[in-house]
DNA sequence: GCCGCCTTGTAGCATATGCTACGGCGTGCT
DNA sequence: AGCACGCCGTAGCATATGCTACAAGGCGGC
């Protein structure tokens, strides 16, 4: 019983070795050959594990996806966030040192799964309905407004920010103050 | 005089064709070989006239920026924007027809940008800084708030629903509806 | 012991990619 | 006419990549 699934279980292990090499190297790093050789194996194990990279890669973004959504419920477990500090604080989450991977391959996937290639599009939509909803059960909002509209509202705001931080610190760091006045 | 540099000229004819090419297919589009059979030439010219593939890569991610450029100047030429119609303004430009080439490439190169990769880096805040600009210059800001960062906190509003309007459709919907009544 | 299956290594293939070597063609200058 | 130089095509190289073919070793069941 157990050898009839020892082949899984080698699988799962492999994704989340897999997953790991993708949060701090990019999806680049996925290339049969040069990923096997991190992990101690070969393509051709890869290849038997998962039967095609594509399945391959299919797995990874579930196993990433899943550990997004685990991290953050993780940082607020039986905590609730003011609605106006919310935004400020996902920002620093995700601008932190072990949020940062996380925000780099969301804007891999999301880069991808704006073309047309439907196994990002698919991870990409999970990903960011699961923040959507840790968003939601995170913030106690005021009655009156509907909570998945206003996680939404937040939600691209730091995308935003967490994007220009990338990409433009300066810009970024004005929105930042911006956010900072606004919550106060 | 014209002989002398006809080289370049043609040199910036290619780069043109290319950032057709990019805007409408993506950075993937641009490998030697397949850019150059749709500009109806082959990878020996474009070695020829740009030298190596970095260097090709950065005119044409200089001519992307550019046109980014002059296309958010033309689309307010003489115009000022309300400020509380500014987001929504943009966001409706970006995720238009004209408007969504530029949204995608931008996000290839964010994404590339946030690996190390330094042309991407330098071509993504020279565009972020252009964007952020364009804001400030169209937009009346009312006495007492600082433009560039009012205008950057919108800039990443803007960011982060084209991103999600790329990705979660559905989340995106939600936060442009936040946007209106924040608007009204 | 022997057979069969699961696992894994070694080679190899077909294609893609950035780049180079070499040579031909034409144009303009002398 | 001859010659040099700018332009360009053909081949080729070295490497990378996804995947396959073949075979060897190990392990359990008969």
């Amino acid at each position: 019983m157990d050898g009839s699934d020892a082949r899984g279980a080698k699988r799962l292990r492999l994704t989340e070795a897999l997953a790991d090499l993708v949060l701090e190297e990019g999806l680049d790093a996925l290339s049969l050959r040069p990923a096997a050789a991190r992990l101690g194996t070969s393509d051709r194990m890869l290849l038997y594990y998962f039967g095609t990279k594509a399945e391959m890669l299919a797995d990874v973004l579930g196993c990433v996806v899943a550990r997004f959504a685990a991290h953050l419920a993780g940082v607020t477990r039986n905590v609730r966030i003011p609605p106006h500090q919310m935004v400020g604080f996902t920002a620093e989450l995700m601008t932190s040192e072990a949020g940062r991977p996380y925000a780099n391959v969301w804007f891999e996937i999301a880069a991808r799964a704006a073309r047309d290639d439907k196994i990002f599009a698919t991870a990409a939509e999970l990903m960011a309905e699961r923040w959507n909803e840790w968003i939601v059960r995170s913030v106690h909002f005021p009655a009156g407004v509907a909570p998945r509209s206003a996680a939404a509202m937040m939600l691209a705001i730091v995308n935003g920010i967490i994007l220009l931080d990338s990409t433009a610190p300066s810009v970024a760091a004005a929105a930042r103050s911006r956010v900072q006045s606004a919550a106060a």
